[in-house]
DNA sequence: GGTAGGATGGGCT
DNA sequence: GCCCATCCTACCC
């Protein structure tokens, strides 16, 4: 499969919402394995409560405050990595979390890192999922990808994607914001075979 | 088809 | 000490 060429820093550059939308449709790649980007997430700056950077820079957030273009990746539950890009001019805070992936290079691959998968739709249709089947840990925490071996690529050929937006899968916080962005009818979106947004009160997408 | 419960460790109050 | 931007297995229709 051919790619079209990287995604410059200025596509970061810009609002979260903006960035989280046009994501969708482009191609991760992390040497063999490339994905279609389906599924994301904005976690802004200011008052979205739900954000890591909501408390201010630390150890842990400071990249998020950083270079728009950058990996962010995160542990969470204690056994799973999250991959976000840093979006907006450097010094404000906002990040698109990457939900899943539409395999598209290196899928024997993806397969064997996902022994429990059953089906391809399973392979990368969740942000834990996604980072185990792309081989994505916290030693690219900071990354640019805008230069390899972790990057965003243009399609071969473009193509218009139809947006749809629903509240945020797993958090309590600002739950209703309407900041996650699906390639509406894509059957390698998280929460597909198990329901949406188990655990809290979300109503379900249309 | 569906849901409940547990694994597991770093970040922050 | 509590809270997670999660996933998988077991179990129940």
């Amino acid at each position: 499969m051919r790619f079209g060429p990287i995604l410059k820093r200025s596509f970061y550059e810009r609002p979260t919402v903006e960035v989280a939308r046009g994501l969708l449709g482009k191609l991760l790649v992390h040497g063999p394995t490339a994905g279609i980007i389906v599924e994301t997430e904005a976690y802004l700056g200011g008052d979205d409560l739900a954000s890591h950077s909501a408390r201010g820079i630390t150890d842990r957030t400071r990249v998020i405050f950083g270079e728009a273009g950058h990996a962010y990746v995160y542990l969470i539950y204690g056994m799973y990595e999250c991959l976000n890009i840093v979006c907006e001019p450097a010094g404000k805070p906002g990040c698109v979390l990457l939900r899943a992936l539409e395999p598209a290079a290196g899928t024997g691959i993806m397969e064997r890192r996902r022994a429990a998968a059953r089906k391809p739709e399973d392979l990368a249709s969740g942000p834990g999922k996604l980072t185990l089947a792309m081989a994505i840990t916290r030693a690219h925490n900071g990354a640019d990808v805008t230069r390899g071996p972790l990057v965003v690529r243009e399609p071969a050929a473009r193509q218009e994607v139809e947006i749809q937006a629903t509240p945020r899968i797993g958090i309590s916080q600002c739950a209703d914001l309407p900041l996650r962005f699906v390639i509406r009818g894509n059957r390698f979106v998280s929460g597909v075979a198990q329901g949406a947004a188990r655990g809290s009160a979300h109503r379900l997408e249309v």
